[in-house]
DNA sequence: TTACATGCAAACTGTTTGCAAATAT
DNA sequence: ATATTTGCAAACAGTTTGCATGTAA
């Protein structure tokens, strides 16, 4: 067990986006906001909270992920292999892509710019965009 | 008007690329490669084929898909659903992703460019460049 | 003839869900 | 008190694979 009203305002972090800061959720998310940039997938959270001897279902790990995808705490980022991995970088950046390892790393240059995009057609409005740039060995 | 008979050469666009000319490939080939740019996922083609009355059984449908993307024939497209497409148009080009009915679209406008990339790290080049634009309803 | 392709079903991966027991407020 | 959350297992979607049969060359 940790302490309650010690470390960082991670439960207000989560009552402030209306989620209901529970033993599992701050354990997830002390895993997940502890200041770097992070890419992971629900089987590598459920890995990291067991090793840190918290015993989180994996149908938990993808409720929590999915709540703070939704409440805007994480980014979903698809990638070309089936695996859903979460950013904890919110904001608007690009990835590459390692087809080796299936591994996702963010591009931190915030210069990347895409011209020329046709105008979205009828009745629809650009979303997001999302660039993937594949890695390969040379 | 859907009489297309096999006189262009399928089956020398098949043997070219090293892949036996089977029944059951040429039938995915001719509804593949009958002119338009399709993007299909493995169900849709099977549903296609039986719709066509060609017993075709999804394994096969994702042998084939499989083996036409490794020869070049088609290109694997990853959207944010888990679903992958295959897209009869190999060139260099992006996609709109609708993410309501989780469809895709060729961006035809040749035009699009990326820019201020930074330098690929360490022993990696850039391969490829996928780019999704999402499309949401206004 | 013989190596390769097919179909089926079963395995498999990643993700979601139903429900009883546990917990936050 | 009570609405929410948890954990498990089972369901689920998409994809792959093992193996006996069938087929192209």
């Amino acid at each position: 067990m940790q302490q309650h009203f010690a470390g960082p305002p991670l439960s207000e972090k989560l009552r402030n986006s209306g989620i209901r800061p529970t033993r599992q959720r701050l354990t997830l998310a002390e895993l997940l906001f502890d200041g770097g940039d992070k890419h992971v997938t629900a089987e590598q959270l459920h890995a990291l909270a067991h090793s840190a001897r918290e015993n989180v279902s994996l149908a938990t790990v993808y409720n929590t992920l999915k709540q703070f995808s939704a409440a805007g705490l994480l980014r979903e980022v698809a990638t070309p292999c089936q695996t859903i991995y979460f950013d904890t970088n919110t904001s608007d950046h690009h990835h590459y892509f390692l087809p080796s390892d299936g591994e996702i790393l963010d591009i931190t240059d915030a210069s990347v710019t895409i011209d020329g995009l046709p105008d979205a057609p009828h009745g629809k409005r650009v979303g997001r965009i999302d660039v993937i740039v594949h890695l390969v060995d040379e």
